[in-house]
DNA sequence: CCAAGTTACGAGTCACGTAAGGATT
DNA sequence: AATCCTTACGTGACTCGTAACTTGG
């Protein structure tokens, strides 16, 4: 199994095209075509349907392999690299959206400029899954991700990179201003597993993540939002499209911004819950700016 | 990046040189030599210093890449293979040396035997992670894990390969008789965090396990075992060279066969700790042995 | 009949083996 | 001097592109 091979295949799995492949890998699609064969003959498997194009059983269970393979080849090769090239002239962060709002991390940033006035900083927010890829292949030097967690609990490792803990927070149920709920001091996860949830993934912790940490099964989605941008969601929710959670941190700025006080915000207290940011990076060099952002982050700093 | 440029590479960092690892690979060491200089050419770093052949720093890192990207190829392999190989006649179940005690696993091999007779089934017992990387590989066609954790939660994966819950026992402090502690009805973690402690990685759960768990920097080996044979390990907590946690279904078998009282086992109450074992497996053909065992076990079966 | 994948074939490249050349102990 | 890695060079295999062929909608 070659590794330019598989990425072929992951390819004109993703395009669901030959033609599309060769043009974006840039080869002929009669390469493509010999490749695919060649895969296959060595699998001894017949991995896409022709016409349309479409993984075989086999092929789809190769492609779950593929694209971590792929990814953690580009990680080695960003790994190795950055132990030699220039140690900073720049740096790019990667956020999600909620670790923005948390205080430590933007003290850190400014600190950071004032510590380090030349560098060159740039920020890129994405979801969780992106911006732990991008450290990992080395298209950012640092990121900063948020998730729901167990007090003192790790976040699950998206990527082959490093993580460690910076920073945590309440987190508070957000709900449209005339709902029953509005205005209690408190609420438990059990009483609401069965009300209409947003699942915005990219921006708020995933549903999925909150049935881990309550251990049930409900928390189902009744309303898909894609994209990162909290205000978007909070917008939804005032509009009484469902519920959603956000750690404290993220609150003060969302109210603000809807007309009136449409919203209400009440935190969870059982279980314990909350969000927390994590900073994931690959290897840091001595003296670079992420050497020194990650030290303004880490716990003591 | 090719795969076959790491493998050499990891090889002859495994080894120590170049010859030995070309003629583990069946090349020539020319070859080899040529291979490690294509890949530090393109990666523009020198990954090993030769004489004596060590990795160098950037090799190191590279190094941690390697493993875990070779696994997974293979694991690739294996588990598209599966899909498509004879379903049966033979069943392979790697086991770490804790999950064998549990009554649900010896029930569920008996009544897999009693199911279908004509299958041969071999057992093969190792440390967790090379009984996962078995299974990864496709060496195995089956695993079953032991590891700390907490109530309801799941074990850390250890290799690219599914895993679930099978069953859990009480966690117990083995300790010799006449150990202050003997005799009493429950110990907690914290009051035994500076003890002695035998480091069984391979057998008992490893005192990283134990201190995610208990969230302390304690529990610090004074004493490392290596090896899977749980009788050699009491006979050492016998001998007074310090403490281990086992789980209550190995108790019974290990506390009769030393000689005298010379053990004594308390329960560990708080906090709550359990040992639980996990199956782990590849692609699981409907109807073939693998997949009845893995219904044997299954929480309803 | 057209779009899209496969097969055939030739050319260039690349990787391996043989063999000779250093370097280090 | 012996061991071990590196370099030089020739050959064989492999992979890609061009181009003709085939198949399905």
């Amino acid at each position: 199994v070659d590794t330019h091979l598989l990425r072929t295949f992951a390819t004109v799995a993703k395009l669901g095209s030959f033609s599309a492949a060769a043009a974006e890998l840039g080869y002929t699609q009669a390469a493509v075509s010999q490749q695919i064969a060649s895969l296959e003959n060595d699998l001894k498997v017949t991995l896409l349907n022709r016409r349309p194009v479409t993984p075989t059983e086999a092929g789809a269970r190769l492609l779950e392999h593929a694209g971590p393979i792929l990814l953690r080849l580009d990680a080695a090769r960003a790994d190795v690299t950055r132990m030699t090239s220039a140690p900073s002239a720049s740096l790019t962060v990667g956020l999600t959206p909620l670790a923005g709002g948390f205080p430590a991390v933007a003290l850190a940033l400014a600190a950071l400029r004032r510590q380090m006035p030349r560098v060159d900083i740039s920020v890129w927010v994405g979801a969780r899954a992106d911006v732990a890829i991008a450290v990992a292949r080395g298209d950012a030097d640092i990121g900063l991700v948020d998730g729901l967690s167990a007090p003192g609990d790790s976040l699950p490792l998206l990527a082959p990179a490093s993580a460690a803990g910076v920073a945590e927070a309440e987190v508070f149920l957000v709900l449209p201003a005339g709902h029953p709920l509005a205005g209690r001091t408190g609420v438990r996860l059990a009483n609401v597993v069965d009300a209409r949830w947003i699942e915005a993934a990219d921006v708020a912790p995933p549903l999925s993540d909150v049935r881990r940490v309550a251990r049930t099964d409900g928390f189902r989605a009744s309303f898909l939002y894609r994209g990162t941008d909290t205000l978007s969601l909070i917008n939804l929710v005032a509009a009484g499209q469902g519920l959603t959670l956000l750690p404290a941190t993220t609150l003060p700025a969302t109210m603000n911004s809807v007309a009136g006080s449409e919203l209400s915000a009440v935190p969870v207290t059982e279980p314990r819950v909350l969000c927390r940011v994590e900073l994931v990076h690959g290897v840091l060099r001595a003296g670079s700016a992420a050497a020194v952002l990650a030290g303004l982050l880490s716990p003591r700093g």
